[in-house]
DNA sequence: CATGAATATTTCCGATAGGAAAGTTTCCGA
DNA sequence: TCGGAAACTTTCCTATCGGAAATATTCATG
């Protein structure tokens, strides 16, 4: 199967953002192409061709920009979009950005999920003996760090017998998992979700 | 100046590494290089000398084998070590990894900070009236969450004023920035804390 | 063993990455 | 406005990437 159009549109968009995100962050560190060139050990014309998508770096240029730019190399393939600031410091009162409802689930996310912040904490509640999403399990990109405040909870996991969390205890799993929650109690059970951001790609089984 | 030899060498394993690390990634999820390259769009050859480490790929062909094997790119350039394996699942019962103490501070990693994990969760309970730590901040790369989860903590933080979080409420925080959490009450806090996995290079100065 | 099907590697060649050096632009200070 | 240095871009050529197709390997089944 030939990479449908529309990917390949988002190949070119993405590379040029890179090609961007290379320049800006040299630039915002106040280098100079030279000076990447030599503590990278690249052209001067290389790093000039890829600032301006005129070329498509291989692992090898990718490795020497990083150093040369004095960051790690995984750290280049972070997309920019809406960032969490260097620094950032947000302190989250109950309830700021509001509290969303699923069939017997409610919860709130406690800080926004803008791109560049790598963790996203929900708090939530679980109706007594109800699971969370009737119909089926979710799954997504990423890891997924559950904390049972208060109660007993449940959690369904494709290709795996049932877990029973109590009060105190956590799940640590990929969230490519299936997975789901319920309350495993008469009462409505308390719990800390925390995710690692959600990828725009749909996530894909393992 | 010219890349040192060690770098070189550094960067011919890392080179390696990454072959390696793209075909047990697809070995992993059970796909065939066919599969891969109709997938991402990409010749089956291509994929074949990029595993085996005869081709260095570019970024055109990371996007497409990031498509084609089902990860985000950034994935990709995330180093092995000890790997939180895909699609795995972790229970935490509690003080299973220990108990540790700092001064005025008692916490238990919820589960071990094995790379590829991308979040460490901690519990822990600060002495009444303490700061966590008398002499000096701590700092770190990486993001850092923190709960109250029963109490009054205060959190002093590099730069800034104090902020002092009820029971239920939460911070977000770049934990580059300089931090201390001390309980502000005459009675033990409990906290969690979530980090981002700690990064081994030294954070670059932006 | 044979046979065939599925998977991986090799070969070959056109397309492109990447370096050296020459050329251009930008930005000062006199 | 004239050097002239610093920063960046172009040019040109070789090394290497990357795809199509041929070849080899592995693996199940009789």
């Amino acid at each position: 199967m030939a990479p449908r159009n529309e990917d390949i549109l988002d190949e070119q968009a993405s590379r040029a953002r890179m090609a961007t995100r290379l320049r800006n962050l040299r630039e915002a560190k106040g280098l100079t192409i030279q000076t990447v060139a030599e503590r990278g050990g690249l052209a001067i014309s290389t790093i000039s061709k890829i600032e301006r998508n005129l070329m498509a770096p291989t692992y090898d240029r990718f490795a020497r920009l990083a150093r040369g730019l004095g960051v790690d190399l995984a750290e280049l393939f972070v997309e920019d979009g809406t960032r969490f600031e260097p620094g950032g410091v947000a302190v989250a009162r109950r309830g700021e950005y509001g509290y969303h409802e699923t069939e017997n689930y409610t919860y709130e996310m406690l800080f926004p999920a803008v791109r560049g912040k790598r963790m996203v904490p929900m708090m939530g509640t679980l109706k007594p003996r109800e699971r969370m999403q009737v119909d089926r399990m979710v799954s997504h990109a990423g890891e997924e760090f559950l904390l049972v405040l208060d109660g007993r909870v449940r959690v369904e996991l494709d290709g795996m017998e049932d877990v029973v969390l109590d009060t105190g205890e956590s799940l640590y799993f990929d969230s490519a998992r299936g997975h789901l929650y319920a309350s495993a109690q008469d009462a409505p059970a308390r719990i800390l979700v925390v995710c690692t951001e959600f990828d725009s790609d749909e996530p894909e089984r393992g």
